[in-house]
DNA sequence: AATGAATGAGAATTCATTCAT
DNA sequence: GATGAATGAATTCTCATTCAT
């Protein structure tokens, strides 16, 4: 492919945005450097800026691409079928993708960079906007189905099942089995659906 | 008896540990210097060194600190009172003390230090444990009381719930109204207490 | 013939000449990036070393240049009439060029830049040695014709006012108010005309 | 000296302008590194940051400092005696500092600097505005005492003076000869005194 | 014990220049 | 001739840590 054409251009941002990840993740933000990232894919440092501005915007680049995929899983996921399944589903296609974040510790990164910098909070807070729209759809749907009683807020529940994957994330850097997790995960989806008070406590 | 017992030396070592929190819950572990917790406490920077090696064994410290406050805080709440009350109040707890830890971002970075540090790893794991082993016993207590279903596995629910209240902590950094997230704090231990699901669809 | 003579090249480095002294009046030498440069002619970078080896010899073709305006200005005006008219349309025209001189400072920065480099001293000298010489042959005909006293030293005057000349551009830099430097420049001109002195202190 | 005193401090700037003002002046401010500062003093280059924000407050530092000393000189000239005779004088005053000021590329270097910031353009005017007070004040009291004519306008010719003054320092970059520069010196003051014209061409 | 001046090992970033296409 | 991607050396500035006082 010839270099002049915008196509170029792009391709050679998201090979940098790949390699820059995988670094980031290992290392952590602060830990990387523009140098590690360039010897990475075997270009010079002055390469990296004709690409992106600066280390912040690199990151920032990830972060947003990071948060593209969030969503496509997402949508692929909470279109139709059972809450329980998809709930298991969405979580083992995240744990999945998790290698690519590293340890993981890449989201603590992000927030951690997001309570102090509003574009990233920007960026983070669009995600969870719409992955909150996405399950108030499909709980809504299910409402309407009688699947799920009509006393429950969907827009507060969905808020909280966001919540909720992120703790479960933040497990995974303390607790790497995981089999351990996932059982726990379906625990918690199992009080969340069938609560754990018994009959005669609920009054 | 000399004055320069020991004792005078865990005091000093606190005071430090005191506001070094401080000073990286509102800057940020990178964005923090030795020279800002020395200023903030009116001493010197090389007196800092006389009490700790590095400013990673500092942060470590903190970590140790700051774990042993949320364990007392679990263990005060949950020994007795019904788990929604507690749930709630435990929550509560934590917000105010929040701003202790500055805009939140500081629990992110522990743990994105913790995933490429084993030391702080192992702090935070124990701390996990601790809570994990307390809801467990208070859940537990539940059970025999009849209050909770036979069939929920208290163990897996317990760490599910730690990693829910983690989840909540980072929903904190992106939506700063503290109000909504209560409600959808309760929502989601309303759902988990009672289920979502119809009875018919329970079948 | 063939289209590629001599006269082509010739003509696309005066065309970058121009452009060069354009961004660096503005920007300054050091704050002028050949990026700058070739991008106002809406070239490329390469090509810019096509036609000067380096950044440092297309900005000595610069001084070449702008020397060559000087001289001819410098030439068209004193070559007749009297010489308080002449200094002072000389130093209008200037003024009028000013702009392409930006705010000024290019002359200091080429000063500056002079004082360290033979190559450039060497062009600036060679107008400096015009220059006189064209004024002192002004002086010298006023002279002959007993415009001017008998005892004056021409060509000291001629560097002097040559001197007095930069003095004055230099002042428009701190002293952007221009009415103010021609009213001072007048007041110069005339006592360097008529002398301040008054009749009996010149016993 | 024990270092925590106030004065230390004072000292160690100074020394640092000295050093760095010598560097600046055979180099340029573009030619000068903080490295060649550093190590002309034989510290690290992280202790001049003890002392100066940066590069450029340590630079203009510089400018404060050699205008204070320009200032006196010309208090110290411009207080008594006969116009002449004083001019000359300050003229061989700061000749004989111009080896501090290196090539004396310096101050053209500064006026570069001072086109494109204001605050290094407000300590040059600061400096002209009380050079050209203090010239006119000598000025207006050779007036009374009828040395000067009355119509000349002391304002004028005071600032015309200081752009004189700047003018033969410019002169000093590309005529090393100061024999020849003090000559034209004279010549250029003896014109200004006594007029170049003839009785007759006065009329 | 305490100080704070000094160090020095980087880090991000810039840009003149080169060269494969 | 022309391009513009890539280089890499250079530069400013930072800060954890040390150590003479």
């Amino acid at each position: 492919m010839p270099k002049v054409v915008p196509q170029y251009r792009e391709e050679a941002r998201e090979r940098i945005v790949e390699a820059a990840l995988k670094v980031f993740s290992s290392k952590g933000y602060h830990g990387t450097t523009m140098e590690n990232i360039a010897s990475k894919m075997g270009i010079s440092k002055g390469a990296l800026y004709l690409y992106f501005r600066s280390k912040e915007e690199l990151f920032k680049e990830i972060c947003k691409m990071g948060q593209e995929r969030f969503k496509s899983t997402l949508y692929e996921t909470f279109t139709r079928g059972d809450i329980f399944t998809n709930a298991r589903i969405f979580f083992e296609k995240m744990l999945e993708e998790e290698p690519n974040y590293g340890d993981s510790g890449f989201l603590f990164e992000t927030l951690a960079l997001a309570s102090r910098d509003q574009a990233i909070k920007d960026i983070l807070s669009e995600t969870y906007k719409n992955a909150t729209k996405v399950l108030k759809e499909f709980l809504d749907e299910l409402k309407r189905k009688g699947v799920i009683k009509q006393q429950v807020n969907t827009k507060l529940l969905a808020r909280g099942l966001v919540a909720v994957y992120d703790g479960f994330v933040a497990a995974l850097v303390l607790r790497p089995q995981r089999s351990n997790l996932l059982k726990t995960w379906d625990e918690m989806m199992k009080a969340i659906m069938l609560g754990i008070l018994t009959r005669k406590s609920k009054l």
